[in-house]
Formats: structure tokens, C-alpha cells, sequence
DNA sequence: TTGAAAGCGCTAACAA
DNA sequence: TTGTTAGCGCTTTCAA
């Protein structure tokens, strides 16, 4: 009986095709598209060029399954929402995808989130590195993972001793506080948040260089300006009104964040007051509303960061060294929401 | 011989392993983990015990190579340095995940790796649902995708006739406008943005939503307050700037976006305009930095589309009709920066 | 209702 | 340098 030409459904092309158009066996041309050694040029050239021209791109699935490489990285992220993950979760992609590895979203933002996750680690054993993004790992979730022959890379803070790629907070936070202390300011509120997820060094950092500059600067320590919140506008909003309720309120403000610290200065424009004039705000990240809003902060290259991590994800994969980690430099940027005091009265 | 008990490697549980302690064959076990009909159910429910006590998740590459479901959804985004992006990704992430779903991200941003991300497409057949993230497709690319068996699902913006979450973008831009023209404003300028990438149709429909809503009104459409520009605040800023430069310079603007408006409001504020005394100025999309810069703007439900977009994946894939598509309301958020004009001068 | 067997696409010994 | 063989962990006919 003679076969019908049937329609060829878009079967996807396969190292076998590959290997038999180019006249090999599956395992040679494996091995070329591997870039493994002990392969003549002749027939290299010839694989990869069939290979081109099909447009054939090795199935993960199998390729791990046989003991090879997925190709994918996973990024733990608490959310995305924030321009500082978003950010730092853009540059990973463009780095991986640079280097043709496959981004694997894995967001454990809440609590419960993260628990399942943990306890499903081994399951989520399809990929070749894990990224913490911002993400305080504690001891027993690193065994973890450590358990899991993965590479680990962090960035935005540290996880034991795997590479990483971060900044100084300690650091940024004294050229902020430092940045007010030189303008004459003694009162100095500080806005700290604590994220319930966000346990971890950070605000450790942040809060120390705070405590360190007042007093490296003979200031007091006045416990009525060191006000705790959550993360969030709203919540540097509502921080602020308590400030302003002091009978003493600060000649100016050290917010966590610059999305806190905007929240600061609505508040303080509700309550007619004059930025800087009559009180000083900075913030910390150099998020780009902070350019739109004319706000003194610190910046970090967030969007680098993640870029740099991407690459020694890369580099790790490859066989090479990342190196230990990296820490990259902040800088001061003074806008508009920053002057010498002028007494609030 | 004595077994010498070795010190185990932490090797994923697999399906034998519950197949095994559950005392039935590694298909009876994959049959009563996949839920699939035709299982005793003392026995589905013996293996269902073994699986969650040893902590058990099916391997997505095995499975899939075995012609059963990756567990795997791309998201095709352009960038996720934005908040809409970045909100968008993370409302879809949670949903996902909690449909037991993976998230692969799919950066393509710029033109090239638009081509080639298409060019490999077939080899990215390792997912079971594309997800187009605020992605304008062309029809080849559209069609590409289709050729792939795998479920498409749009959000923030509709491909072809498959499922979707969006809004009406014409609508929001008219309840901005009609917003402006109810305050009695009638020399309104639009700050409209072309983003390279952003081929497809909402551009049109904020566009749009301008001319017909000044049409409507009877007021004369001035080429010289029609001002399109990269997306962007700086950018928002500029044109501005050029703005100001006119003759005749508006009342009220209305941007594309708040990060544009707030660029708008920069420039305003450093020409010592008051807002919205001078000049009153909306945006669109209700980013959280609206609420603290007190902007005016029109809210749309960002995260919540993702989710649903989540749902539908998630629906689709089991099976179930995700119905055709969902269009979410927006809504005018009136603050502080529009009021009533009192001219400019 | 259950089990045996085949095979998904690939890589990595081991041979040749 | 290349080919042969044997799985990776799973799902799915087909047979019992």
C-alpha cells in the first residue's frame, strides 16, 4: 500500500536528524555541538553547519536526563514588584540569556512559600545553578541547597561562601548619614524598615552606618527618631507623621529606601512643610523615581549587579572560576531634598 | 554478603522509589500520582501517602520526555524594569506556582533577541504554555507560536484569538481626558510614547481615547500639544520642557504613563509652575509612585491580570475551557496634581 | 485494576 | 576519531 503524504506535523528536529543528514552517529554529533575535544574540525564544521540550518537547539529535558546539563538557572526572588528585584532579576536575564541559559523563576515571597519550597528542593533538581536574588538563605535552607550539587551564586547579599555580587550597605548608608551630618544636621531621623521576609544583613547595614555616623559625629542617639516599619511608601508616610509629632521633630530624614523616602516627603508637603528648607530628606538605591522627584539618595547599580551575577553564573558553568565575589561601589547623589538646617519652627 | 549500609547520597526520591515502598509497579504509581482513572482507590491513596512522606515531585524533564506535561510556562516579557512588567510577571509567578506550575522567563527586549528567540522557538518546546507578557506579536510570530502545541495565553494586550487578560486602554485614556475636559480645560496636551518595541495596539488606544475625547467635546485638536516621545520620565520630562516652550502653552497634560506625567511634573515644579494651580497633569496605570507623588491618573488592576492570567494557564492546562478572555475595569484615582484651569499667565 | 515493556532525546562510558 | 550500547525517570500502550 502506498503511503499518504501526510501533512508533517512541526516534529520538532532532533540530534538523530541531525546526526544523520550530517552522516554521523548521534553520539559524534552530540559530542561536536558539545564542543567536547577528539572531534575532527572537518566534521564538527559539518555538524554544527546542518545543525544551523535546521535550527536545531538540543532538547534540556533530555540533555539532563542524560546526565548532561539543563541549560536553566533558577532565581529566588522574595517579588518582583519592586523596582530593586525587578531590576536586579532584568539584568540576571539579560546575562543568561547572553549566554544562552534559561531563567526558571522560583518567587518565594511569603513564609509559606518558602517552606514548600525548601522542602521541595531535591524535586527542583532541573537546574544547573541557583541565584538568590536579594534573599537572605539561613543556615539550614544553604545545607540545603548545598545538598542539591548545584552552583550557588548570590546577589544582593551573601549566602556562605558562594560567590556573590552585592554592595556595601554598611557603606552606603554612612555616605548618606554623612552627606547629612556634613550639611550641619544633628537631628537625624532615621527610617529603617524590617521586612518580615527580609531577614538578613541588610538592614543591619543600613541601620549601622546610622548608629556609627551619629556617633563617629558626637551626636546623640535619640531613640524618638529611629523609627522601625515595614517596607513601603505608606509606611515611610506614616513614619514621618509620628516624626512630626515629636515635640523635637528631626531637621532631617534617613529613609531605608527611596520609595520610603518619598512617602516621607509626602507627608511632609501635606504638612506644608518646604523641602529641604525646612527639613532634609535622602533616601538609599537610586531607584529612577528618585531622579524624577529631585531626591538626594545613594546609588547602587542595581540592574549591574544582577548582570555580574549572570556572568558567574556563566563563568561557574563553564568549569572557570568566578572568583570569591564582588562588591561594588555606591556614590552619593545629591538632588534637591537636601540642605543645611534651618531650625523647623 | 552483608549490605554495608553507605552513607546515601542524596538522591532525588523517584517514581520506583514509591512504587517500590508502596508495593506496586512504577506505572500504577504513575497513574495514581497523574490522578489518571482506572486506579483502586486504597491503592491511589497508598501511594499518594508514600509520595508526600518521602517528599516525591515527578522530574518535569523525565516526564516530559515521556510525552506526559513539562509543568513549565514561558513568559515572553519584554523587560521587567518597569513596574507594569515587573507587576504583571509577579502576579502571574504567584498564580503559577500555585497551580504547581514553573515559571521560565523569557526576556526579548530588543529587536535581535526578538528574531532569534523565534528563530529557536521550536527547541523552547520544553514548556506547555506560552504566556505573552504585555508582548505585541506580529502574525508570522504569531503563527510560529501556533505551530508549537502548546497553550497561548495573552496578557495585558491580546495574540490572535487565544485567551487573554487585558484592559481597555481606550476607555482608560477617556476617563483621563474626559477627566481633564470636565474640569473645564480644553487646551490639553498629550505626551503620548512610541516605545521601538511596542508595535501593537495600545499606543493606538490611548491615542485615540485623546483625539475622540477632545472631538467629542468640540475642542480643536492642536498638532503643536500632541508630543510623542520614548517611553520614559526623562523623556516625559522633555517634552515638557517643549511644551512650555510654546506659544500658547497648556493647561493640562495627559500622559501615556506616570512615570512619564511625573517626568512631566519635574519639569513643571523647576519652572516654578505650581501643580495643579498652573497646570494639571494625569497618568495612567496607578503605579504605587502615583499614590506617593499625589498624581492624578487612572488605576488598572496590574498585578491582578497576571494572576488571572495565571489562572487561565493553569485552567487550560487542565483540561477545562478558559473562556475567551477577560477585559478588567479601570478607574479614575482623582489626587492632587488636576484642577480647574486658571490660565497660565 | 494492574504489570511488563517500549521508548521519549540525549550523553557518556566503552570499543573499535 | 568515531560508533555502539546503555541507560537517565517517566508515561503509555498493550496484555493480563
Amino acid at each position: 500500500m502506498i503511503p499518504v503524504v501526510s501533512a508533517p506535523t512541526e516534529r520538532a528536529v532532533n540530534l538523530a536528524d541531525v546526526a544523520r543528514l550530517a552522516g554521523v552517529s548521534p553520539a559524534t554529533a552530540s559530542r561536536a555541538l558539545g564542543g567536547h575535544p577528539h572531534v575532527a574540525a572537518a566534521t564538527r564544521e559539518r555538524v554544527l553547519r546542518i545543525a544551523d540550518e535546521l535550527s536545531y537547539v538540543v532538547s534540556p529535558d533530555a540533555s539532563r536526563l542524560a546526565g548532561g546539563r539543563t541549560g536553566r538557572v533558577a532565581a529566588l526572588v522574595p517579588h518582583l514588584s519592586r523596582w530593586y528585584f525587578a531590576a536586579l532579576v532584568d539584568g540576571l536575564a539579560g546575562a543568561l540569556r547572553a549566554a544562552g541559559l534559561d531563567l526558571l523563576l522560583h518567587p518565594v515571597g511569603d513564609a509559606d512559600d518558602r517552606v514548600e519550597y525548601f522542602r521541595r528542593l531535591p524535586a527542583r533538581r532541573a537546574v544547573d545553578a541557583i541565584v538568590t536574588v536579594a534573599f537572605p538563605v539561613d543556615d539550614a535552607e544553604r545545607e540545603r541547597l548545598e545538598g542539591l550539587d548545584v552552583t550557588v551564586v548570590a546577589v544582593g547579599g551573601q549566602v556562605g561562601s558562594h560567590p556573590f555580587v552585592t554592595i556595601d550597605d554598611e557603606a552606603a548608608g554612612r555616605q548618606a548619614v554623612d552627606h547629612l551630618i556634613h550639611l550641619g544636621h544633628s537631628r537625624i531621623a532615621m527610617i529603617e524598615t524590617l521586612d518580615p521576609e527580609q531577614r538578613g544583613d541588610q538592614p543591619a547595614g543600613r541601620r549601622l552606618a546610622y548608629e556609627r555616623a551619629l556617633a563617629d559625629a558626637g551626636h546623640p542617639l535619640d531613640p524618638d527618631l529611629d523609627c522601625t516599619v515595614e517596607w513601603g511608601g505608606e509606611e515611610g508616610a506614616d513614619a514621618m507623621a509620628r516624626l512630626l509629632g515629636l515635640r523635637h521633630p528631626p531637621t532631617a530624614v534617613y529613609a531605608h529606601s527611596d520609595e520610603v523616602a518619598l512617602g516621607a516627603v509626602r507627608t511632609l508637603r501635606r504638612a506644608g512643610l518646604r523641602i529641604p528648607a525646612d527639613v532634609s530628606v535622602i533616601g538609599i538605591d537610586d531607584d529612577p523615581l528618585a531622579a524624577l522627584t529631585d531626591l538626594t539618595t545613594v546609588h547602587q547599580p542595581v540592574r549591574e549587579q544582577g548582570t555580574l551575577a549572570g556572568h558567574m553564573v556563566a563563568t561557574a558553568l563553564s568549569g572557570s572560576d568566578p572568583g570569591p565575589g564582588i562588591v561594588l561601589p555606591t556614590r552619593l547623589v545629591v538632588r534637591g531634598s537636601t540642605a543645611p538646617p534651618r531650625g523647623l519652627r
